[in-house]
DNA sequence: TTTATTTCTTGATTCCAATCAAGTTGTCTT
DNA sequence: AAGACAACTTGATTGGAATCAAGAAATAAA
């Protein structure tokens, strides 16, 4: 077993010997390139992704064909459309390779492989959970330094990673405001 | 069968003879008085409430004491704090009855006994689900107008029933802000 | 009915992010 | 290295909701 499969395996949740077999088995290792779909507006998302490797952003794009920033993903992170994957209905929004990146990724029938083989695989839908409290935070009516000092405190990866543009449009602000924000907290 | 137990069938979702009259046995009538509390903050929210008659709002207490109001329902809706239900984990939110007011009340012992009888009893989880995306919409960046407008379309009831100070607080907007937003309305 | 209290309206002011605009820095390309 | 283009900064202005304040209307209490 090679480190990245081990570091998977550690942040996918706690299952013993036989069950980090199990998973090992089922999941799929995957190239994306810099740019690359890997779910497309209108597609049904199947499958649910750990990044390995790289980054990647999931959008909207609106009438006046802006991308309208709704998550962000670097290594260590889960990627999903979690309403279509539940619903099963046509996903709204894009998730694009920002960069060079690798995952693992488990179809919806190996999921429910390895849960019909041990309830414990149960737990990784509560990982999901946790991730939308974040999202759900850029959402409300909190300030532009809120939400920055947010971002900072509890994903500074995705600062590094991704200009201010697409940061600002995830913090549901303009670039103009993002820039006065991080001259005022430094 | 009763009127109200008809109608609240109806409501539930489409269900054969036989399983309506499961549903009818494991649901529990009750009755709450005005200002009542349906769920206190720090409990486990471990039923789902159908109003029959009166209404409901849901809020989060924050540090000055304001009462911030998250949810709004009346007759024919359903109230459950979401969260708290499904992850078992005490509610930040308290759930009160706004006048005299009375629900089936579906435990969730009784929702897995359905369930365990009658896989179509699967689809009232998503009555729920449609129940958020309304919620949402008050917490994004719309104009205040369009907030209101939203709710005179799709729950006119929720206007005619809560104070404007509430219905504000719902829309995340000032109630002088409400009030503005009547008057160029009409 | 009168009084008291809460709710709602209306105006004046303030505050803050968006927008507009121009200039600067950074990066990619050839 | 030079030019082109995108990203970022900074200032000036605008717009719209919050806040502040006072009065009117509605509801509840005496």
């Amino acid at each position: 077993m090679d480190d990245l499969m081990n570091g998977f395996l550690a942040k996918a949740g706690q299952f013993s010997d036989a069950e980090s077999l199990l998973l090992e088995q089922e999941v799929q290792f995957r190239k994306i390139k810099k740019d690359e779909l890997l779910l497309k507006k209108g597609e049904i998302c199947s499958s649910l992704c750990f990044v390995v490797s790289g980054s990647f952003y999931q959008y909207n794009v609106d009438s006046e064909l802006n991308k309208n920033v709704i998550d962000l993903n670097a290594e260590g992170d889960w990627v999903i459309n979690h309403k279509s994957f539940t619903s099963r209905k046509p996903s709204e929004r894009t998730i694009q390779a920002f960069e060079d990146s690798s995952v693992y990724e488990l179809s919806v029938e190996s999921i429910h492989n390895l849960i019909a083989q041990s309830q414990s695989f149960l737990q990784m839908g509560k990982i999901l959970e946790a991730s939308t409290s974040r999202i759900e935070f850029f959402d409300n009516n909190s300030t532009p330094d809120e939400k920055y000092q947010y971002l900072l405190n509890n994903k500074p990866i995705l600062i590094q990673k991704f200009p201010q543009k697409i940061i600002a449009s995830y913090l549901k602000i303009t670039p103009e405001t993002l820039s006065r924000v991080r001259k005022r907290i430094a």
